[in-house]
DNA sequence: AGTCATTTGTTCGTATGTATC
DNA sequence: TGATACATACGAACAAATGAC
């Protein structure tokens, strides 16, 4: 939400309730993680109507800087942001790194199924295809969000070796595909749908951004396909010129 | 907005007003740009006080589904989905053809102003800078807003040739650049600030997709600098593996 | 150019439901 | 179980933007 507010928000407006809270939280009077005053203590302490103080926390929290809760509280967020290289091979726990920050990743589930009709057209084949759901963090702060559908009969330990922490990179390497190939990874943006929300710690509608990417092997047959779902405040893409040659 | 929604509305409320109105664009029983009934008049048809509506309305907008224009109406959204390759020196009218659009652009301002300190650290060089913003469309929709900072000095005909159509490519080829280069582009979305939602007929709080890049000559001196800002539910990037070796 | 009806935007008060602790 | 705190809902009034006359 918010709006245009182009001359400046009448005094006692949401606008002007939410301008000054912001205000308040840059200043440092709640701290990130911190729980805000109950909205009775809010509403009597800036002068306001419960609506517009509910309208002023409602934008803010659209727009990332408080987190609701309901029958909890209302929190000062939290604030990461990664720069992250598509295309080159470089694993997410480096870049995490690299950008100063200590890396973990959650398998949040790992499962056999008949591959949908989507996920079989984009892999060429139908049949029993690996689901792998994974969590990437950056200082406990969720970032990423990573579905990848495999083939099972053409990888059948992927499962567990992936629960034993083994990158995808590692599976595909031992099993004669050290020369995979990508096809052109797709980037998009849209407001986070709900189960993302809930798993990367955001608002609903706040955007994320999305990569999708095709593997194959020489042959160009697709051997997997993964979605990363990225919390777009806690990320930056950049992508290498391929005329300046950045690859080794 | 909208919510968790994990078990599914309760009747009478905001979200199955919200999801009767969706079905029935969905059905077509308004057609992309009618206006919908008065407030009033859905709530009567709903069976819903005002707020309920209007509830509903701002997350069907808010999704993009529903444009809302104060004296004016609500309006049932457009819909336009281009496709494009990032890295790959394509025009952008030669794009939107292929995407099966027409193509069309407007100088929204061209102006010689001093270099601000962010625009001069990534140049190299303070001084007279030309800004210019432009607006993409396909099919009269607005796609792209892009704010380009080219130094003065270097280009001094450059906002003429501009204006009369000119692509910045052709004047850099002009100036003895054919073989300019470009640096990293970056990616990263975030919700539409309220210019940007404005000329790019979206919400605010709606994401948008922006990448920025530096183009430089052969001795990697920036010489321009542009920061395209995309309507995200519109457009969809692709990256083109470096290995596969798409470029000619 | 200005007036006016229409339509959405904002705010208040109040009551009740629901999740958390 | 009860208390707390946020979520949703209805009603009403006025403000602001739009568009037509």
């Amino acid at each position: 939400m918010l709006d245009n507010n182009q001359t400046g928000a009448a005094r006692g407006s949401w606008r002007d309730v939410a301008a000054r809270l912001a205000s308040e939280i840059e200043a440092g009077r709640w701290k990130p993680g911190d729980c805000l005053p109950v909205e009775a203590e809010l509403c009597a302490w800036l002068g306001v109507g419960r609506h517009s103080l509910r309208r002023a926390i409602s934008a803010l929290a659209s727009s990332g800087q408080l987190r609701v809760q309901q029958g909890a509280g209302t929190f000062v967020a939290q604030r990461v942001r990664l720069t992250y290289a598509i295309g080159a091979r470089t694993r997410f726990s480096d870049i995490v790194r690299a950008n100063g920050h200590v890396p973990s990743s959650q398998i949040l589930s790992a499962e056999t199924v008949d591959a949908p009709d989507w996920v079989a057209t984009i892999l060429g084949q139908g049949g029993p295809v690996h689901r792998i759901v994974a969590l990437g963090l950056a200082d406990e702060v969720p970032v990423c969000l990573t579905t990848g559908w495999y083939p099972a009969a053409r990888f059948p330990d992927l499962i567990q070796r992936r629960c034993g922490h083994e990158t995808i990179s590692a599976i595909y390497t031992s099993h004669g595909l050290a020369d995979y190939e990508r096809r052109d990874t797709a980037i998009s943006a849209r407001p986070a749908r709900p189960h993302e929300a809930r798993n990367l710690a955001l608002t609903l509608d706040r955007p994320v951004l999305v990569s999708c990417k095709v593997d194959t092997d020489r042959t160009h047959i697709a051997i997997g396909y993964s979605e990363a779902v990225w919390a777009a405040e806690r990320v930056q893409f950049t992508i290498a010129n391929p005329r300046n040659g950045a690859r080794t």
